[in-house]
DNA sequence: AAAATGGTCAACCGCCCTAGG
DNA sequence: GCCTAGGGCGGTTGACCATTT
């Protein structure tokens, strides 16, 4: 194991931070912002390590946090977005105001994660378990069996408002997403494989547009584009891609985009709008596999 | 009562990315 | 283009506490 180098050089403390400590820390930040992490230990008079300092405000000391239990609100989206983002847990920290990447990995690791397990629904894809793999299944137990009838009929399994609910959804076509991750700007190169009632897309290259979602309104996949107007109004607008992020999709469905505040109305997932474009298309079978009721 | 086991969570580790020189 | 430092992230560890044996 190899310890940081400023902390190996400087033998700065490690380990649990004493309330002296955090007193000093959030003394300092609160007087002068942290601006550049490696130097505030010294500063603030603490020895410690830049990135230990910046790891406690942001997962203890910062005001804005939220304390205590996660509702089952929280823990529905934490599910919902996992299924969406993976293991990607700042950007579903990000979705969750005053939440901490890593708490949420910690409630995703030490509970969610059994909770899944327990109904029979594998943790990774979101799944069940009896159409994840069998050789992996053997030992469940036996609530994984109930979903076989619809597994078995090209169903995907989607979850609802609580854990012990579920439903299902039929696939539409059979083919499968994939996405040429070496270029910056991802495309389809093959039809979705379900017929998603929710997207989300990148924006174009060199976008700085605080597009925060698109929705599909009329998923027709036989249909061609149809986009217009702009980015950045908080109204329901259509939305214009460039054609040649167009011509590069396969996405063949009318796409429009929709505010925050309207989009809430619809569905309980407040995507952020500095984040959502972090959503690749590769997340879209995923995606459309979470959220499969009509809007 | 003591030991073993399990769960939770704060903190660290190591890797990656990016900016600046 | 290369190197370095800073920052961010996901994975992992280990201390602490509660529960079970």
């Amino acid at each position: 194991m190899k310890r940081h180098s400023c902390c190996y050089k400087q033998k700065l403390r490690k380990g649990l931070w004493s309330p002296e400590e955090d007193e000093k820390l959030l003394n300092y930040i609160t007087k002068h912002g942290h601006g550049c992490w490696s130097s505030v230990p010294k500063l603030a008079g603490l020895e410690r390590c830049g990135k230990s300092c910046r790891l406690r405000w942001i997962n203890y000391l910062r005001p804005d946090l939220k304390r205590g239990a996660f509702s089952s609100e929280e823990q529905n989206l934490i599910v919902e977005l996992h299924a969406v983002l993976g293991n990607r847990w700042s950007q579903i920290a990000a979705r969750l105001p005053g939440r901490t990447d890593n708490e949420i990995k910690n409630l995703w690791n030490s509970c969610i994660k059994k909770k899944l397990m327990k109904k029979g629904i594998d943790p990774i894809t979101h799944r069940p378990l009896s159409e994840v793999g069998k050789e992996t299944n053997k030992t469940d137990n036996n609530n994984s069996t109930s979903f076989s009838s619809e597994t078995n009929q090209d169903f995907f399994v989607k979850q609802t408002s609580d854990f012990s609910e579920y439903s299902a959804f039929q696939k539409q076509e059979s083919n499968s997403l994939s996405v040429d991750n070496s270029l910056s700007k991802a495309r389809f190169e093959t039809q979705v494989c379900v017929k998603p009632s929710i997207l989300l897309l990148p924006p174009p290259d060199n976008s700085s547009s605080t597009i925060d979602h698109v929705k599909v309104t009329e998923p027709n996949w036989e249909t061609n584009c149809r986009t217009t107007s702009h980015l950045n109004n908080p109204c329901m607008e259509e939305m214009k891609w460039s054609d040649e992020y167009l011509n590069e999709s396969l996405f063949s469905s009318p796409v429009y985009v929709k505010s925050e505040t309207d989009f809430n109305s619809n569905i309980a997932f407040p995507w952020s709008q500095s984040q959502a474009c972090d959503v690749f298309p590769k997340d879209l079978q995923r995606m459309a596999f979470s959220f499969g009721q009509t809007l």
